[in-house]
DNA sequence: TTGAAACCATGGAGCCGCTACGGGGTCAAG
DNA sequence: CTTGACCCCGTAGCGGCTCCATGGTTTCAA
C-alpha cells in the first residue's frame, strides 16, 4: 500500500499521515526501492485507531499514551480511566461555557434587526457600551 | 499611562497588549522620551472593547472588522448581523458535536470499572474494535 | 518514444492567539 | 552603586495540521 492508497482507505490526508509519522504516532513503514512508503494492514488499523481517538477529540499526546497501553497490555488501566475522566470533565466544562456564550450571542443578535447604518446598530452599541463597563445584554452577570 | 498601567487597568497581559498592537488591533501609542509606550483613555476603551469581543470568543479578524464599523459608522451594519449570525451558528454546531462527544465518552467510560490490566480494559477494547470498523459503544451511528 | 498527468519525496513556512524567553535599556529607592 | 521593577525588541514555541516549492517516479495515451 502506498501512502495515497492508505489515505484513500482511511480518509486521512496524505500530509496528515506523514505528520503522524513524524509525530511518532504511526510507525515508520518500509520503503519501496524508489523510496516510496510501503504500508501494511497494521498501519491501516493503527491509523484507524488514531482517527477514532481524534474523532473523540483526544490530543495526540493522549493517543500516544493509549497506544502505549495497546503495546503493553499487562499494565494497569487506571490511567486510561483517568484519561477519559479528565477528557469528559473538560468537555463538560466547555459545554457549559459554550452554552453561556450561545445565550450571550443570541441576546446580542436580538439588539439589531434589519439593515441600517452602523451608527444605529444595536449590536455595535452594546459592544461599545461593554467597553465602557456599562450594562450589556450580552454580558450580564 | 504606561503599558503596565494599561495591563493592570484592563487585566490584559503586557505581552498580549503588544501582540494586539502588532496585529493591528490596537493603534500604536505615542512614546515617552525614553521610548516607553504612552497610552491614553482611548486605548483603554479600545482594549476593553477587544477583550469583550474576545470573551465572546470572536477571532481577531472579526474584531478588526467590528473596529472598522466603529470607525465608519455610516456603513451598513448588515455585515455585523451576518458576523454574529455566523458565530452563533458555529457555536451551536460546536455545542451539538460536543454533546455527542459527551455521550460517547460517557459510554466509553462505562466500559471499564475498576483497575485491572489493560488487556481486559473495556475502553481499550472499544477503541481497538472501532479501529477495525466494528460496532463501538462510543461511536454508534 | 515522448510527453503530460498523477503520484511520491523532502524540508520549511504559515495558521491562531497568545506565552515565554533572551538580552538588553531606564529609572527610582536605599 | 547596587538592587529591583519596569520597559524595549525580536524570536521561538504550543497543537494539529495545511500548504508550498522543488524535484524525482510512475503510468498512461498519442
Amino acid at each position: 500500500m502506498r501512502i495515497g492508497d492508505l489515505a484513500k482507505a482511511t480518509g486521512v490526508d496524505i500530509e496528515t499521515i506523514r505528520y503522524y509519522e513524524k509525530a511518532g504516532l504511526l510507525p515508520e513503514p518500509g520503503r519501496e526501492a524508489n523510496g516510496y512508503r510501503a504500508y501494511r494492514q497494521e498501519h491501516l488499523e493503527r491509523l484507524a485507531f488514531i482517527r477514532h481517538c481524534r474523532a473523540l477529540d483526544m490530543p495526540l499526546e493522549s493517543i500516544r499514551r493509549l497506544l502505549d497501553f495497546v503495546a503493553h497490555p499487562e499494565a494497569e488501566c487506571g490511567d486510561i480511566n483517568r484519561l477519559i475522566d479528565e477528557k469528559l470533565a473538560r468537555v463538560q466544562a466547555r459545554l457549559n461555557s459554550l452554552r453561556a456564550l450561545e445565550s450571550q450571542l443570541a441576546a446580542l443578535r436580538a439588539q439589531c434587526g434589519e439593515n441600517h447604518s452602523a451608527r444605529e446598530c444595536g449590536i455595535l452599541h452594546e459592544l461599545v457600551a461593554a467597553a465602557h463597563g456599562e450594562a450589556c445584554a450580552c454580558h450580564t452577570k
